[in-house]
DNA sequence: CATGAATGAGACTTCATTCAT
DNA sequence: TATGAATGAAGTCTCATTCAT
């Protein structure tokens, strides 16, 4: 009856100050939430809702909210993790000894990436700008780095910027989305894409 | 920056081919709650309230119903409307002198297009695929056409299928929303893509 | 522009007044009105709309409303022209040799009346005790002397009161309703009803 | 004017056999609901409004959801629960040692209950007949027997079958209702309908 | 006078969020 | 702490009635 409504500890995906950790259930509980609302989004796009979410997760809606004040907030975590899952993707590709191999490497993996959450994606995408700037920022980090050097290389034109890398991954994202059902049809697409890269030989 | 793409003005006199011969003044309603809904979803994405289309148009929620018995039906004409502006473009390619410059202008004027409703595509984006099948038929169809023409032509590899038409479009879609505010980034984009698709001389 | 609210004078069924006469086109519309009113009431309740009445009638929903200001007014007028068949039921029977054959006659003509607008009648039931009152005073009043005379003759026990007569052709319209489809049930329900109302000989 | 029909007290133990064991507090809100909707329904018909019932109840709308996903689930709770009290009274006629006056209590009880929830039933009325129909089975079958050994004690005239009950408890229904406010107009009707039951002497 | 498009209050229902148990 | 019942603002849609054409 007291401090009921302090500030509840539990997000670790709070982006600033350090995650607290979870006690073990605790932390069963949010990847269990965050399984089912990727399953539920991804089939029922963004307007499902959060009892059914809870529902398959085999949780009250209570505990729900518990790890995620907001619906915004579920759909959120869903989108940072789906940026982390590219993010580990882009660094691993910054050992590759062949810079033009990492860049393609990055667009290739991307695009199966998305391929997985393909349902998930679309209900997400019209948000996508204001939701996971910091994993979005150190994409794009990455990202700068593995064109610079593909630049040095000769390998890639010297008019992309940096800036157009995520316009890339969107556009390769719907492009995977509205294969749906026919890789070789996005295969085409990013061959498409990584050969428009390539600088011209005149 | 050419005016190709001037918005066209919404012609009221297109919506309905043989259909209904609406009243003059239940024609003119029927336009402007397409144009109020058209800056609603635009402003407020899809979950905007018919209320507010209604009151925007200076109208009834009434009149709104009367017209388009659903919000998903609204959504729809708002689709058809725009897939129509896409079909104009592309059959008007066709006759073009030169196969590949009636492709290239398509996608130049596309994605002009898509920059005009851009937040509007984005409101819509999810369903487009179950919506406006006719539209998208005959667009299918000048695509088709247009490819097989440059094909022929020898200026666009052999191995692209008509059924890439629609994935390229969506995927140029995606990036001129997503370069919001820079229209370079899309043009630098438009022009990869374009590359991308000339044939590979070995 | 100037006095257009002026009370329209076309409405016959007004109870206080002489109904004045309508143009011959007017009073044909006003029966088309009613015709399809019955047939919609019948077929979908008392929620039906006017709209479809209107359809029905082959009429505008304006027309409906130039005869019957509200939806109120139609329902009654439905209600007075039941009643006013009644009434014709009653008043003939008055003219029967033998005053419990005329009485017995009542029910049986009555009850065969119902089933022909059963489902109407059950759009209309509620509210049948505020309406149409002048044809219902003057049922009572046929009703009263029937009855009269009919105890006077000693086939119908005297504890009975002209009051009860209105109670025992609602009883026996429920019955004819929840018969729906076999008549042989009202049929044993109205000889019930007779045998019941005979003078009990000790 | 007996206490043979004093009104039930709405007994909230046992409106639910086996389906689910809801908690207590909830089971105290279904009941809650079910009293507000009587009232609400009794007083304004069947259109009363969801919203007037959540009201009276002193609860949110929202809660009247969550117990009847429906209006018309509602008005079928409150069918049902008025079915098994007459189901109740036939049950106990069973136990009568005459049969005949078991069959005899049946309809005045019947009918004292109807007097109970008169408004309530007029604004059932129409839809009765598709609706509660396992406690409709029930009562039918109690009915049966009754009649069956009523008519064995040659008590009851032959002809009469199982399947007029239903008629005779509308008929009844009917006229209690348009009796209103006289009680010995209903109490003259149940008798004649029950002396027109009794074997015809000859 | 007839027509049917327009109106908008108000009905039903949903669902994110809270809170008692 | 977990649960799921309760809440009620808000959204979609209907339909009796009005009124410009």
């Amino acid at each position: 009856m007291s401090d009921v409504a302090a500030p509840l500890p539990l997000d670790p995906s709070d982006s600033q100050g350090p995650p607290k950790p979870l006690r073990a259930d605790a932390r069963r509980n949010r990847e269990r939430v965050l399984n089912a609302a990727r399953e539920i989004f991804a089939e029922q796009g963004r307007d499902a809702q959060i009892d059914d979410v809870a529902r398959r997760a085999g949780l009250g809606v209570g505990t729900v909210y518990r790890h995620f004040p907001t619906k915004e907030a579920l759909l959120e975590a869903l989108a940072i993790d789906k940026f982390e899952r590219l993010l580990v993707i882009a660094e691993r590709a910054l050992d590759a000894s062949d810079a033009w191999e990492g860049l393609r490497d990055v667009f290739w993996k991307t695009a199966e990436q998305m391929e997985q959450d393909r349902a998930l994606s679309e209900a997400m995408a019209p948000d996508a700008l204001e939701v996971a700037t910091a994993e979005r920022v150190r994409l794009q980090d990455a990202g700068r780095l593995l064109l610079e050097r593909a630049q040095k290389s000769g390998a890639v034109r010297a008019d992309v910027e940096p800036e157009d890398l995520p316009v890339l991954m969107c556009s390769i994202g719907a492009a995977v989305r509205r294969s749906a059902g026919n890789p070789e049809r996005w295969h085409r697409y990013v061959e498409l894409v990584c050969d428009g890269l390539r600088a011209r030989t005149p």
